[in-house]
Order: C-alpha cells, then sequence, then structure tokens
DNA sequence: AGCCAGGACAAGT
DNA sequence: ACTTGTCATGGC
C-alpha cells in the first residue's frame, strides 16, 4: 500500500539535525500517550531520554530541529525512532477517506508512531494499567532516577534489563507503582533469562508474539498491543483502553473499516488523542 | 470527597 | 467462555 523505502528530508547544521516536514508534531508526537519521558520547557524545547541518551528538540514550522546529534547517530537510531521511514502524508490521505478520521486527524496533526526501546516499553505500560498518565511519568522518572545511570544532571538513562532482574520486590517500594512493581520484575526475569525473547517479534506472527508478551504476569491483551505498536514497528497492533473503547462503540460499531487495518494502531493514536483531549466521546 | 485512570488477574458463574 | 471483585496510588 505504502511505499517501502521513503525518506524523510533533513540536514545537518552546526552539530544539530533539522528534519523537514508537515507530518510531524512535536507536542502531538511526545504528549499523546505513546513516550512517558518528554517535556516541553518554557522555551519551547522539547526535552527527554531516549534509546540511551537526553534528546532536545524543537519545532519552527515544518522543521524540526534536534539538537547536538550527528548523522551517524541520527540515521543509526533516530531516524527510525521517529519514523522516518514512513509516508504519513499518503497515510493521513487513506486515513481521511474516514470522516471520524479526518477529522482526529485535523484536531491533532503530526502524531508519529515513535519505535521505542522493547524493554522500556514493556515496563512503561505494565506501569499504565489502570493508571493516569500524569502518574505514569511520575513512576517512570522514580524508576529511572533510582535504578538507571546518570548521564547529566538529574537525567537517567532507562535501568537495564538485567538490574531489575535481580531486584527484590522491597526495592521497588520507593518508586511508589503500587501492585504493579510485582509485575516489572517478573517481566524483567523473563526478559532476561531468555524466556520472553524479542528477537524476530517484528517480523513473527502478530498473535504469537502476542502470546508471547502475554507471558508476562500484567502484560495482558491491551498492553501486548502497546509494546507491539510503540516498540516493534507492528502497526497493525490495536490497543483497546477505555478512550478508544468509547470511540469504537460510537462511531465504528462494525470495527475499524478494513482498508485501514494494516495501520490501525496509527489511526488508533488519532482516535486516542482526539478523544482524550477533547472529551466529546 | 469521591470517582477515575492507556488493565490484568483470579475466582466465581 | 463471560462476569465480577480486587489490586495501590494519586490526579482531578
Amino acid at each position: 500500500m505504502l511505499s517501502d523505502n521513503y525518506k524523510t528530508e533533513y540536514i545537518t547544521k552546526n552539530g544539530d539535525i533539522i528534519i523537514t516536514t508537515d507530518n510531524f508534531s512535536l507536542p502531538n508526537t511526545l504528549d499523546c500517550g505513546q513516550a512517558f519521558r518528554f517535556a516541553c520547557n518554557n522555551k519551547n524545547i522539547w526535552s527527554g531520554v531516549a534509546l540511551g541518551r537526553k534528546i532536545e528538540m524543537e519545532q519552527k514550522g515544518n522543521k524540526i530541529i534536534i539538537y547536538n546529534m550527528d548523522e551517524d547517530e541520527f540515521l543509526n537510531k533516530f531516524y527510525e525512532y521517529f519514523n522516518l521511514d514512513l509516508d504519513y502524508s499518503a497515510l493521513l490521505q487513506l486515513f481521511s477517506k474516514d470522516k471520524t478520521l479526518s477529522t482526529a486527524i485535523k484536531h491533532s496533526t503530526g502524531i508519529r508512531i515513535l519505535k521505542q526501546d522493547k524493554w522500556e516499553t514493556v515496563c512503561s505500560f505494565i506501569f499504565s494499567q489502570n493508571n493516569n498518565i500524569k502518574r505514569i511519568k511520575g513512576i517512570i522518572e522514580r524508576f529511572c532516577t533510582l535504578f538507571g545511570d546518570k548521564i547529566s544532571d538529574d537525567v537517567y538513562n532507562f535501568p537495564p534489563v538485567e538490574r531489575i532482574a535481580y531486584l527484590e520486590l522491597a526495592d521497588l517500594e520507593p518508586v511508589r507503582a503500587g501492585f504493579r512493581a510485582k509485575y516489572i520484575i517478573d517481566a524483567a526475569q523473563k526478559i532476561n533469562s531468555g524466556q520472553v525473547s524479542f528477537e524476530n517479534i517484528e517480523s513473527m506472527p502478530i498473535d504469537k508474539a502476542r502470546e508471547m508478551l502475554m507471558k508476562i504476569k500484567g502484560v495482558g491483551p491491551k498492553v501486548a498491543e502497546c509494546i507491539l505498536l510503540f516498540s516493534c514497528k507492528r502497526y497493525e497492533a490495536f490497543p483497546l483502553d477505555v478512550w478508544i473503547k468509547r470511540v469504537m462503540s460510537t462511531y465504528y460499531p462494525n470495527g475499524l473499516p478494513q482498508e485501514f487495518k494494516d495501520y490501525g494502531g496509527i489511526a488508533q493514536q488519532y482516535l486516542f488523542n482526539y478523544a482524550r483531549n477533547t472529551k466529546l466521546i
């Protein structure tokens, strides 16, 4: 359906990367509930931690500036992280044939699905269950500060899985994750031991991938879909949370149109953001 | 103050 | 196979 080798325009300048595209909104992408470690300061700079480094960005119209990053690191890690190999222009044009999606897209333009670290995504969405986004962010920051490596002032990497695998439940108490803490330990142990492996997860039949992820305690159908969508490039994954369930019952009682299903997860993210922000649904 | 949150699990029909 | 109570915590 979409081109396999789409390329987004960029240049390097003074040690920064400057991306040019009409389909990239920093606020909508970084604050739509898929990632939890980004925030905007009062000077319009978005700052966060991803793929083991602090990253600072700014949007000026259709240009996205990634400060202090060389081309190697950009091409090897963040080009894929920001999903710059997907033709959002063509995809959103397809989605816009549907009236509800068209409205949602106009409301929250420029959402992109990030390709995040898998272990971090497992933890993040375990923390997310029966929880609100504000508190999820707090839990994750405490988790990183307590167990991650310091990379600069007040900035900590996401803790490595092998470190968490050998913690006691009581060690996680200051994270204040509640009943989810035991799930984090179980996830770390199963991933660290290889009982749950990410190898081939991006290409294996999606039902196999779901089944494997759900071997982790605390990973049910919804969290599994989030992991597949937000860290494995499985755009057909379709997380059903309370917001999307409302959208579906109101606007799509017979399910999402078939022609969108290969990219249903991306459509889902526009619908989620629209529903959550407007509270109209 | 009380309801709700990017749910999952276990026990009960 | 479906339904229900329970699970910590704190945002609003």
